[in-house]
DNA sequence: CGCCTGGTTGAGAATCATCAACATCTGTGG
DNA sequence: CCACAGATGTTGATGATTCTCAACCAGGCG
């Protein structure tokens, strides 16, 4: 919000000329023991895009397969369309994270991202990666560690689905939305959700009517504050009660 | 059930002295395009692990990480404990199936897996895999692909577990085993579920009494018959309806 | 200013979970 | 070979959470 991109500095990822040596987001999504030299192997393969507007596609699905991305600014929701039409949202993603691997197994993108605010992403084309991980193992361990991870988010997605009830739902979205912030340095308990409640209750598998009685029912239990989409979490370990979540 | 293993010939994966060249399973676990050579090497690093009897773990939940496992006969599931101590079921593993792969992230695996039946995994150890990935592009791409895979078809299940009714759930796990053993060569229509009702109500987010509920609703309608584990699907577009996939 | 999207709140309906009883299957030991 | 115990599966009755439908409110934008 009050990020003034005229003055900001090398480390701020806004800033489109900067380089994966000093982003500031690097510890989050680089190899930590990446050599000098070998930070500038990535750089030359690393594309800084041009920042994107709300609602504007990284990709779609069915395109072809040509590169993972990483969220430099802003944030991003990917998201696939059902036989019949519906909307599935498959995950949120934030600064500093990785998305788009999900098109490697069939050289196809199977999900759709979209820009939810004004944002920017580093594009890594692919092949590239693929030769660089070839010369530099460090890279190649660090991108299936990438890709492990994402499935085993899913796989916690997946138990949350499968057990728990709206409000346990909620609860651990506020809760890992407030755990990648503070990854960030950002505030843990003071943020803004970028998507909307229905992106909410479609990722969640709940309706928008029931992301909003949830929200109000935190609300007055005295666990969160709601100003559309500022929240603070103004309990977190009563939060993470409700998540049953210890 | 019929199968004689005596008389095993050398492309049964019972066999546990057949080696990944002529492994009747290596279309689909393998890359395709995979010289001699490669796979003479892939065959050196490659454990062929004894059998494994009904409930025995191929690991547990936060066990060091050393190896993905590729599945040669029998079928597994990968399951993990919530922090209430509730099971929940994350996968089920048929022979040329790979898994194992979410302990990569933290070197610890994040499920267990246990075998369904008397069973047998390949071993594939990760340090050997990583190495071998790097001499052999091929390798690297198809184990990318592998995790990709994961992805995408654990993104298939967030799907259906966020928006669909325990009819469509069951309707689209019986398609689920029936296109995979299609892959194997073997009936798409006539086989034996080798996990028990409560581990398919614990994978699809539902109770064992409605899973057995919907089950004998099918076979009202003349969709399937059953015999306890035995399942025929006697209307597969009328199950693709009931799942809502066209 | 009014329109449209996004969000909130309420009332009734539906699916599925829970609880409970009963049936069946499996394997064990007499 | 049978009897029995425990696990697994089926069926029924009841109830709760969440969905659906509907009205209403708030804010942003042409």
């Amino acid at each position: 919000m009050s990020i003034d991109k005229s003055t900001a500095d090398s480390g701020c990822p806004h800033n489109s000329h900067i380089s994966c040596g000093n982003c500031r987001l690097g510890t989050i999504c680089l190899p930590l023991a990446l050599e000098n030299e070998e930070v500038v192997k990535l750089e030359e393969i690393v594309q800084r895009g041009r920042p994107l507007q709300k609602g504007e596609h990284v990709y779609r699905e069915h395109d072809q397969f040509t590169a993972v991305f990483a969220v430099r600014s802003g944030s991003f929701k990917a998201y696939k369309l059902t036989d019949s039409g519906k909307e599935q949202v498959t995950g949120f993603y934030f600064p500093g994270e990785v998305f788009g691997m999900d098109g490697i197994s069939k050289d196809i993108y199977t999900n759709s991202a979209k820009a939810l605010e004004t944002s920017a992403v580093c594009e890594i084309p692919f092949n590239h990666l693929e030769q660089l991980s070839v010369q530099i193992p460090t890279m190649q361990r660090h991108f299936f560690q990438l890709m492990s991870q994402e499935i085993t988010e899913d796989q916690q997605l997946i138990t949350l689905l499968s057990k728990n009830t709206a409000e346990e739902r909620i609860a651990a979205l506020l809760l890992s939305v407030s755990a990648r912030n503070a990854r960030r340095q950002l505030s843990a308990t003071c943020f803004r959700l970028p998507m909307s409640r229905a992106d909410i209750g479609n990722y969640m598998g709940i309706t928008v009517e029931t992301v909003s009685r949830v929200f109000t029912r935190f609300a007055k239990l005295g666990l969160i504050e709601v100003d559309s989409k500022e929240v603070n979490l103004l309990n977190i370990d009563g939060l993470k009660e409700s998540a049953n979540i210890t």
